[in-house]
RNA sequence: GGGUGCUUAGCUCAGUUGGUUAGAGCACCUCGUUUACACCGAGGGUGUCGGGGGUUCGAGUCCCUCAGCGCCCACCA
């Protein structure tokens, strides 16, 4: 069975991609495993951590094994609650009382009772009191006589206790302490016996009297209808109230006296708070420290017995005289009287008692092993916040318990995936995506993709295969700019391999450069505070609009001249190298494949050394750091951006003007202190916003406006369009009033923002950089200005 | 009841220590047969950042408060 489902599931994991090292698979019930769980509990029980006592468990009488108070689950239900009378014993009867008369009143006189409430009615053969608060007016006369148990007769005492409350239902409460745990407490205060009305199986037993051997809930139905004919019942009204189900079988959870073993959980619990507190182990998102203290502060005692035959037997045997023998290896006799009729206890561990043990037992814990020497403690521990109480609580403890030492610095918790309204995915809804399935229709890395940048650490994430089809996208965008590079690396083929000395770099070889060195900063910066969705997103942008919609057209370009092809090809080969670097924990297959596409090619390539020192395979190779300062050739970037925002304003107005893409056009610019920068850039410009080359004229300034042009502002430079036949005045005009406008709300916005506390108060860089905004938008203004005359 | 999270474009969501004019994908509209990609390219519209108050030169971001939704924990019979 474990080969099928353990296998299943880590095809599961290797179909994702995750990169493990497989040899050192474990499982829970391996050898190895095994012994460490055996080591921990003798280790426990001789320290005097471990006992076995009665307990009020909740029992899943479908799966007849103690579930955790952790395994159950409460649901808001519609019930409906009993109203009875618990009859008081009529020994106990005033003697000097009157004779009834007719009426309730006089009735109750003669015959009196305790009214009581109660949504499982077959507990009352369980019923060892009834409980009133002590300043009830009502009820507190009865304090200290007795009661009969409805059909069984039984007497049991009336007692006061404040827990009760006098609001709630009549004011009155039975106490059935084996099945319910306030009841249990109750009881234990005030030394009340304790009755089991139910066997495993949750039908009544032997103390049930003539109900026994009925499942609990026909228990309930007749009992019920006797009380009804011994006229005990008042009423029965419809109630809503939460009911307790296993998180397994769905049934209701039944709370019982079971005999189980515990751990003392107190000093572990203890050392568990500290090693959080005193930032030993750091738990991100932070806020789940809260929880995690909060769920330590109030922790019980661990039961940790199960009634199933799967896991990890117990190692406590037992002889005929009840002598117990706990052991690392398997007795033959027992250790106390020497017994040689001995048999092992029935029961098995917790699965959670083995896993809170993983990070050690899984590298040969207790033996000092080469292994847990290197690996121990580990560093990180990666799983989904729902099991912080049932897992990682406990491997947090057990491993400070056993080896003294944290097993981790810091726990990442990620979220829940659900369906893309928020729903949890589920059969009923019809709204689960199956993984495999969307895996075979678009991809592993569009899902790993959409699955590392749709979520941020500790919240649910709403998948939906929408957003795994613009990944796929994604991915096919990888492809083709691989596609490209290695096309163009190809087409160096018979060119002489040149020095790096002679290379001239353009404008946009440094921006596209630069933005990576960025790029690789930010990533690095992202994954340090655990962004992993932030850093995957600038991955994403860099590679889609800065390297292939902005680079790689400009590229084409440069390629068309024999003399800059080869450091173009150059430069499209170093930042494609990188981004797949950047890129490969995110979308691993993908990458790999183009890279090595990319590395065959170079090495037939003029340029081949540029992947010398490249190992075999993308998922070895180094990852790329960013040797240069925060801000290196910002002034680049700077001018890039004004090309950019040139090419962006004609290619706008273009489409304004609905000029066909085809059709290239004239430009004149006036471009002041910018005129070298756009001489030089005026190739870029002209390819990228579809300008004719010859028909371009790059001045400081113009004497003369043309005419019958469309003009642009961008920044400080003019740009005139000559769009004959196109051009409608009036328009035009109305189009330069709307900018002029606009720009002249930001003049006075930054100039409200400058004569104000701003200037004195902020960081002076700041101010500075907002001084240059006005006067930048002031020479735009003026410039409309000019051009609206 | 205690705790915690969410509320940002039509939908699903980012927004890292408070600092430009708040972003993305999808959807929608216009244009495009440029030899990497139509799973594409160019352009476009949409926001009282849930309401109110406060701190600050400056708030989607910090504090208080109210409302709605979700989750965890505890469960008054």
């Amino acid at each position: 069975w474990k080969k099928k489902y353990g296998g299943l599931i880590t095809t599961q994991i290797r179909r994702l991609g995750a990169s493990c090292d497989w040899d050192r698979e474990r499982f829970t019930l391996d050898e190895g495993l095994s012994r460490a769980v055996r080591e921990a509990f003798v280790r426990l029980y001789e320290k005097g951590m471990i006992y076995r006592g009665p307990r009020l468990i909740n029992w899943s009488p479908g799966l007849k094994t103690a579930v955790s108070d952790l395994e159950v689950e409460y649901s808001e239900e519609d019930a409906t609650l009993y109203y009875f009378k618990y009859m008081i014993k009529e020994d106990d009867k005033d003697e000097a009382r009157p004779r009834p008369q007719a009426g309730e009143q006089d009735e109750r006189e003669a015959h009196p009772y305790i009214p009581v409430a109660t949504i499982r009615p077959e507990t009352i053969l369980g019923d060892t009191a009834v409980a009133v608060h002590p300043e009830d007016e009502r009820f507190k006369k009865f304090i200290g006589k007795t009661a009969i148990v409805p059909m069984l007769g039984r007497e049991i005492p009336i007692i006061g206790d404040e827990y009760v409350s006098m609001e709630f239902g009549t004011g009155a409460l039975k106490i059935t302490p084996a099945h319910d745990p306030n009841d249990y407490t109750i009881a234990q205060k005030h030394n009340l016996p304790m009755i089991s009305m139910l066997d495993k199986e949750a039908k009544v037993n032997e103390n049930g009297g003539k109900y026994q051997g009925l499942d609990r809930f026909e228990a309930r139905k007749q009992l019920w209808a006797d009380m009804k004919e011994a006229g005990l019942v008042i009423k029965t009204e419809p109630y809503r109230t939460t009911i307790p189900r296993s998180q397994r079988g769905g049934e209701i959870v039944e709370p019982m006296i079971s005999e189980q073993w515990f751990v003392k959980i107190e000093s572990m619990a203890n050392a568990g708070l500290d090693a959080v507190k005193d930032g030993r182990i750091k738990i991100v998102p932070e806020r789940f420290e809260k929880t995690y203290f909060n769920w330590l502060d109030n922790i019980k005692d661990w039961c940790i017995s199960r009634q199933l035959w799967w896991g990890h037997r117990i190692p406590v045997w037992y002889c005929p005289d009840g002598h117990m023998t706990v052991t690392r290896e398997d007795p033959t006799q027992c250790g106390t009287c020497g017994s040689k009729d001995i048999h092992q206890d029935d029961d098995v561990l917790d699965t959670w008692f083995s896993s809170g043990l993983w990070p050690f037992s899984t590298l040969g814990w207790p033996d000092e092993t080469p292994d847990l020497k290197y690996f121990y403690p580990t560093s990180y521990m990666e799983t989904g916040y729902d099991i912080l109480f049932f897992w990682v609580a406990r491997m947090i403890m057990s491993g400070l318990e056993y080896t003294g030492e944290a097993p981790f610095h810091t726990v990442y918790l990620h979220g829940l995936i659900r369906d893309e309204h928020g729903r949890k995915m589920s059969k009923t809804y019809g709204n689960v995506i199956d993984p495999l399935t969307v895996m075979d229709e678009l991809g592993t890395d569009a899902l790993r993709f959409t699955l590392l940048v749709g979520a941020t650490p500790g919240n649910d994430m709403n998948l939906s295969v929408k957003k795994v089809e613009a990944n796929r996208n994604f991915a096919n965008k990888v492809w083709n700019a691989g596609r490209f590079v290695i096309n163009a690396i190809a087409s160096l083929e018979g060119m002489q391999a040149q020095t790096e000395t002679n290379t001239q770099w353009t404008l946009a070889d440094s921006w596209i450069w630069a933005r990576l060195q960025n790029l690789i900063r930010d990533v690095e910066r992202q994954f340090q505070n655990f962004q992993y969705g932030q850093a995957g997103q600038q991955i994403y942008d860099f590679l889609w609009s800065d390297f292939a919609d902005w680079y790689v057209e400009i590229a084409k370009n440069q390629m068309q001249n024999e003399e800059s092809r080869m450091q173009t090809v150059k430069t499209l080969a170093r930042v494609l190298d990188t981004t797949l670097r950047l890129l490969h924990p995110f979308t691993p297959f993908i990458t790999e494949e183009v890279w090595g596409h990319l590395h065959s090619a170079l090495r037939e390539s003029p340029i081949s050394n540029l992947s010398k020192d490249w190992p075999d395979a993308l998922i070895v190779a180094k990852w790329p750091e960013s040797r240069n300062p925060e801000g290196w050739e910002a002034d680049k970037i700077a001018d890039f951006e004004l090309i950019q925002e040139i090419v962006r304003s004609i290619r706008n107005l273009r489409a304004e003007k609905n000029v066909s893409p085809s059709k290239k056009i004239a430009a004149s610019f006036s471009a002041g202190a910018k005129t070298d920068l756009l001489k030089a850039q005026s190739t870029v410009i002209a390819t990228l916003a579809g300008l004719d080359p010859s028909l371009i004229t790059i001045h400081q300034s113009l004497a003369e406006k043309p005419a019958d042009s469309a003009a642009l502002v961008v920044g400080s430079v003019e740009i005139y369009l000559p769009l004959a036949g196109m051009v409608d005045l009036a328009s035009e005009k109305t189009r330069l009033e709307k900018e002029l406008k606009e720009a002249e709300s930001h003049i006075q916005r930054l100039e409200n923002l400058l004569n104000g506390d701003f200037a004195q108060k902020a960081p002076p860089a700041l101010v500075q950089k907002e001084k240059d905004k006005l006067a930048g938008y002031k020479d735009t203004a003026e410039k409309i200005k000019a051009q609206l005359k």
